[in-house]
DNA sequence: CAAACATAATGAACAGTGTTCAAATTATCA
DNA sequence: TGATAATTTGAACACTGTTCATTATGTTTG
């Protein structure tokens, strides 16, 4: 069966080529600037042939998201050579908001839009694979940072949760743009500087 | 000059109608449902009045995020006799929290939502009053944490960002609807425990 | 090779959005 | 009452996501 092979192959490539072109679009410009339309003459095809491959908008948010999490996953993964917990936490932390800093319109996406959200309830998939993993590590190395004598009175998941909860919310406050507002202060020097004092608030034995 | 006074009047009445309409189907709908054409079907104007009294959807936003400052500040602002400044720290985040999560719309507009900032810009106010005067209760609050003893070895400005940033990580995933998906814990159960897990850290000497 | 069939791509059309502005309506004044 | 000013209107514009009959292309068959 060559041909419904390479035809098959033809139809990921060009659906391929269709989340390529959001995802250029959308961490260029921003999900405003990232219409269906602006999509489809980026590679030109016309409008109608995305949504041969795509059925909705949610569901290329949704894959663009699943990129992301990729992304993540695999930079975060590059720190389990990291054997003392706490120091693979701070470093996972790091990576987290350097993430986050640097592909606002990902991060973006990944932790605050709705979009993907939308359409996992849609699919009824009720499993958010990628936020779970994620979270996974996270609540693994908190584990062993509470094994090795941290956080004394503290309870995994709880504790887990405000760890997440304080990187991204520095962050969403962040993409948001209400830190300079707020404080006053130059963003990028006060999440750093905050980032500091959130991990000398946690490593305190 | 009485019938000048009387049309100032009417004026300002017709503005707070159409921000009234604008809040009610806000806070009930969310912002997908809230348009200026919803907006004027509910007070039975045409869309143009609308543009009269406000000029684009931002500026009514804004107005809106005003208000949920209004009585967010209230809120907070009922906290002051207490005395304790640990105390004080740990109701002013609880209030918030309850804020958050009794006017999901609202926080979102105000601390998520990028009409408000977009506003400000656009009007080079240059100057996010609201969230200002906000955190400013929150850093007066922590410095007097910090004479009484606490948080030893942090700075003021980086340690009240964190906090704010922590209260509104949890709060933000919780409206995104990131909790349960990425825990699987029952959200509100999670916020609750979590908050207390926050607490306990931060009030250790 | 041509005709029949299957697959893929198209873009006009629809319903919705925020926004504008000439025209109609209403209120005030002389 | 008639002229003038203020207010309200809603059709129209440019945009959005989405649909689907039509067109074009590729494949198989007699």
């Amino acid at each position: 069966m060559g041909i419904a092979d390479r035809k098959a192959k033809e139809k990921e490539e060009l659906k391929a080529l269709i989340l390529g072109s959001a995802k250029k679009l959308f961490a260029e410009k921003g999900i405003e600037e990232t219409t269906i339309r602006s999509i489809a003459k980026e590679i030109d095809y016309s409008v109608g042939t995305v949504y041969v491959y795509y059925k909705d908008k949610t569901e290329i948010l949704h894959d663009l998201h699943q990129q992301g999490f990729t992304q993540l996953g695999s930079e975060m993964r590059a720190l389990f050579y990291v054997s003392d917990p706490m120091e693979r936490l701070k470093a996972l932390g790091r990576i987290y908001m350097k993430f986050a800093l640097e592909n606002t319109q990902m991060y973006d996406l990944m932790f605050n839009m709705k979009a993907p959200m939308e359409f996992i309830k849609a699919n009824e998939e009720n499993h958010w694979k990628e936020g779970n993993d994620t979270f996974g590590a996270l609540r693994k190395t908190v584990k062993e940072c509470i094994d090795h004598g941290y956080f004394k009175g503290h309870q995994l998941e709880p504790l887990s949760f405000v760890i997440w909860g304080s990187v991204h919310g520095m962050c969403s406050l962040y993409i948001r743009e209400r830190v300079k507002a707020a404080t006053g202060q130059e963003p990028d020097e006060l999440m750093n500087s905050a980032y500091e004092d959130l991990m000398l608030m946690l490593s305190r034995k």
